[in-house]
DNA sequence: TCTTGTTATATTATAAGTTATAGTATAATA
DNA sequence: TATTATACTATAACTTATAATATAACAAGA
C-alpha cells in the first residue's frame, strides 16, 4: 500500500536592518500588547512572556532605529509606562500587510508552483478551477476562430478565441497570459486516445473528492502542476479511477480562457 | 534629518507533513551531505553538527513518512553507512525547486509592498467575448457544485462553481465579480424555451458577421448591453437569423466564469 | 517625606537543549 | 575469529536560553 504524505508548506518571515534581525511575529505582538496595555510588563504578562525578555526586545528594537518605536516612562502619575510612537503604529501596521500578503503567497505555492502564475493571481481570483501562467508562442488566424498556441512550462496549450477576442485583447506573440481550464471541460481517459481536442495532460490520481453525483478528480502532472477534473461518479468507477491510477485529461481548444494582464 | 532605515525582509520555509515540523534548510543539508559522504556521521562531521542530532534528524523524517528518505546500514564492508533513497535524492530536488520559489516570493513581497497601488492600476483583458460586472446576491451550497446567484446591472445570472473554488476565491455574498461567457458557450433561439440553461438574455440582433462556417451574431440586450454569440451559418440561415430579430440567447450557469480582484 | 507602580539593570537560579563520551550492535572481510 | 567503520543507544557534562529575583531610579501624588 501506498503510504499518503499530506506535505503542506510553512513559513516564517521578519525585517532584518542592516542584515540584522529586527523583528518578526513575537516583537509586534508584544508592540501590539503594549499599544493595548500602555506597559511593558502588563504587555509581557499578557502573552506569558518574561519582562526581560520584552524590556530587552523593546530596547533592541529602539536602539537599532533611530526614532524609537515605543516611548517609554519611568516613574510618575503610575509608576511610568510605555506607549508606541507614531513610527511604532506605522510598524505594525506595514508589519499586518506584509503578513497577509506572505501567508496569500504560501497558499498559492502549495496550489502550483509557479512564479508566473503566482503574479498573476495575487490580487486575482478565479473559478477556473485550473489556471496555468503561460506565453503565447504563435496565433493562427482563421475566418472567425484564430488558434493561438501556448507555452506552460514544459506543456503546449492551444486555446481555440475569436478574433474579435485577439483583437479587444491586443494578444501578441510573447504576451503572459493565464489560460483558463474549467474542471467540467475536462474529460478523464485511462488510455491515450485519438480525440479531436487539442489538448491532453497525462499525470496520475492524487486524490478523488466523492460528491453526490460528480467526483472532482486531482492529478499531478508534470513541473508540479495539479489538474483538478470534473467526473460523475459513475465514470469514476467505471473507468477505476483511483489514488496512483494514471491517466490522461483531455479539453478542446475551444473551453481555454485567456486573461491577460495590461 | 530622517534617519535612514535599511529594513529588509528575510524567511524561512519548511515542509510540514500533517502539522508535524518535517523539514527545512538544515535537514536538507544533512540530506545532501549524507547523499555525497555515504554516512550519516560524515554528514554530521561536515556540518559541524553532532551525530546525535543528525542520526535524531533522519531518524524522524524515516517514520514520519511512510518511505523512508535514508536507508542505513550497520555493520558490512566499511562497517555500514547510509545512502538516500530514490524518494530522498527527489524530496532534495523538490525542497530545492521550492527554496528557489520563496527566495522570489520574498523579493517579490519587498517590491509589493504598495499592494494597493497595484491593484488600482490593475487592467484586465480576457478572452471571453462577454463580461459583466456583477454583484453575488447569494450562494447555494450543493455538495460538489454551489450555485451563485449574481446581478448584473438589470440582469440575474447564475454560475455553477465548484465548491473548492469558491474556497479558493473566498467568494461572498456582495462580492464584486466579472462573470464571463465565452461567445460558443451560447445557443441562440427565436423563441423562449423550456431549456435546462439557467441563464437566459433577450434582446436584438444588431450585427451578423459570417466566417467561412460561423459567423458571430451580435446582440443588444438591455441596459445597453451587448452579447457575442457564436453560430454556425447553416442556423443563421435555417433560424433565418438577420437584423433586427428579436432573440433569445441561453447559456448553462457552468459556462459561466467568475473572476474577482482582490 | 513617604507611597506607588512602573521602568531599568544586574545577578542568580532554573530549565531546556545540545554535545561529548562511552559503550553496544552489526555484518562483511581478511 | 579478530578487525573494521559504521549504526545505534544511553548518559553525563556542558552550554545556552529563559525565568526569577533583587534592587535602584523615577516622578507624581497623598
Amino acid at each position: 500500500m501506498k503510504h499518503k504524505n499530506d506535505f503542506k508548506i510553512d513559513g516564517r518571515f521578519w525585517f532584518t536592518n542592516n542584515g540584522k534581525y529586527f523583528a518578526g511575529s513575537g516583537r509586534v505582538e508584544l508592540l501590539k500588547n503594549i499599544k493595548e496595555t500602555g506597559s511593558i510588563s502588563k504587555a509581557a504578562k499578557v502573552m506569558g512572556m518574561s519582562y526581560k525578555a520584552a524590556w530587552d526586545s523593546v530596547d533592541v528594537m529602539n536602539k537599532i532605529t533611530g526614532q524609537s518605536l515605543v516611548s517609554r516612562v519611568s516613574g510618575g502619575k503610575n509608576g511610568g509606562g510605555s506607549v508606541l510612537t507614531d513610527a511604532g503604529i506605522k510598524f505594525i501596521e506595514q508589519y499586518d500587510k506584509y503578513e497577509k500578503l506572505f501567508e496569500e503567497l504560501l497558499l498559492l505555492i502549495d496550489e502550483n508552483s509557479d512564479i508566473d502564475h503566482i503574479k498573476n493571481n495575487l490580487n486575482l481570483k478565479t473559478s477556473a478551477d485550473n489556471s496555468f501562467a503561460a506565453t503565447v508562442k504563435s496565433i493562427s488566424e482563421g475566418a472567425v476562430y484564430s488558434m493561438v498556441e501556448l507555452s506552460a512550462s514544459s506543456f503546449t496549450i492551444y486555446a481555440s478565441i475569436s478574433k474579435s477576442s485577439i483583437e479587444k485583447m491586443q494578444l501578441q506573440v510573447n504576451d503572459k497570459v493565464e489560460a483558463l481550464i474549467k474542471s467540467n471541460d475536462l474529460v478523464l481517459s485511462m488510455d491515450t486516445l485519438n480525440l479531436s481536442c487539442r489538448n491532453k495532460f497525462e499525470g496520475t490520481v492524487s486524490a478523488v473528492k466523492k460528491g453526490a453525483v460528480n467526483s472532482e478528480v486531482y492529478i499531478n502532472i508534470e513541473d508540479n502542476h495539479k489538474l483538478c477534473v470534473m467526473v460523475t461518479n459513475d465514470s469514476v468507477s467505471s473507468l477505476n479511477i483511483d489514488y496512483g491510477s494514471h491517466v490522461y485529461a483531455y479539453c478542446k481548444a475551444s473551453s481555454v480562457l485567456l486573461v491577460k494582464r495590461v
